[in-house]
DNA sequence: ATAAATCTTGATCAAATGGTCAAGTGCGGA
DNA sequence: TCCGCACTTGACCATTTGATCAAGATTTAT
């Protein structure tokens, strides 16, 4: 048997300087285009690599495109995992709902590229939407209802006000070109009041005036 | 100049009965793979055509996708075309949120693609969004508005609380893996409750206890 | 019935695209 | 300095795919 010693993979400093590189243009082309619209060649020439150069880091096509999903799953996550069942229920639906909007505004290729992922039935990350996020939010919507229960909360369904919060927020980013011609370029302190109204006005236990 | 009588077109029976049948498998194929990843030899085969037949009756993929999205572009406005500005608002506006998810469930196709088209720029229908769309929204948006002016609306700004509802609708189609993955197949009167829980709880004049 | 128009398709083409390879270039440690 | 290994690339290949065409089959109108 030869030097098997496979797994460690020390990378070099042009490996990783790359692999970021080419990731990064990656995720622009993949969100802007679809995983399949998307070309290896557009990626190369969008970072400035040949495309065999490119092939050299990442073997396949595909794996270009699950590393760069990879990559933004667990910040996507983020946000959510951090709801505390301890403090005020609006306040913090209202800093995760802010949170969410931001990396709406902050990353709107992420958002894309997850979007175009997911309408296309999630050949990639399927596997990821059963596991960890189904086990997440499963574990905050038992947050949500415990508020309701203790009646710090109107009573709503805790599975689909998430999906709510996804829905509004991430159509800022995946709707854009639909926001922008009909609202015009959006102002992002508007959208967040106007967001945090639709989805939290009626859920306070004791709504406002 | 030879008999040039191009405009009438008069269609055969066969003809205009086999455009319907490509229209829908074109759907099928493009919601599923998006523009680019469908391809002509898929829709041909997905209902019964060869594949020269097919460019017969529309000569490019182009002109198929343009079809199929202009036959369902006139449907999906029609449920906010008719919210009655003398109508109850919070009954209007259930109304057309029903309506929005009743075409959600019973045609996700025309949700995914839509979503597909703009979620990539809306190349093709660009000049749809910023004319006929937007025009209608803004005069819906006015009948908020007028609502809320007279009192029997909470403040709200229209054009967002259009686009929340658009999002959270659509989003049962769109995102239709995620939702299965982490809710299970969703009942759809549960569905609808939690939707117009969500989005009208906080926008009666009168919030409900 | 029959001619004209419409419809259908096998064969084929050219371009795009994912991927390979052998031959170079240059960096980094002994 | 110099050797080995990581890196880079032009040329090339095979497949996919949008599109064409000429020839044949079928429908329609008279």
């Amino acid at each position: 048997m030869p030097k098997a010693e496979a797994k460690p993979e020390r990378k070099t400093r042009i490996q990783s300087q790359n692999e970021q590189i080419i990731l990064d243009a990656a995720l622009e082309v993949f969100s802007a285009y679809g995983y399949r619209g998307g070309t290896i060649d557009q990626i190369a020439a969008r970072c400035g690599l040949s495309k065999p150069n490119l092939l050299y880091y990442f073997r396949r096509k595909d794996d270009i495109y699950e590393a760069v999903l990879e990559r933004t799953l667990a910040d996507w996550l983020e946000p959510l995992r951090t709801l505390d069942p301890a403090a005020d229920p609006v306040g913090e639906l209202s800093r995760y709902i802010t949170a969410k909007l931001d990396m709406t505004f902050e990353r709107p290729a992420a958002s894309r590229l997850f979007a175009n992922e997911i309408l296309h039935g999630a050949p990639h990350i399927g596997k990821f939407l059963q596991g960890p996020l189904r086990e997440l939010v499963e574990a905050k919507a038992l947050v949500i209802r415990r508020w309701v229960a203790e009646g710090r909360l109107h009573p709503i369904e805790p599975t689909h006000f998430i999906f709510a919060i996804w829905a509004v927020t991430q159509h800022y980013a995946d709707f854009a070109v639909q926001v922008e011609a009909i609202a015009g370029t959006p102002d992002r302190a508007r959208v967040r009041r106007a967001v945090l109204d639709i989805l939290l006005g009626g859920i306070a236990a004791n709504p406002p005036a």
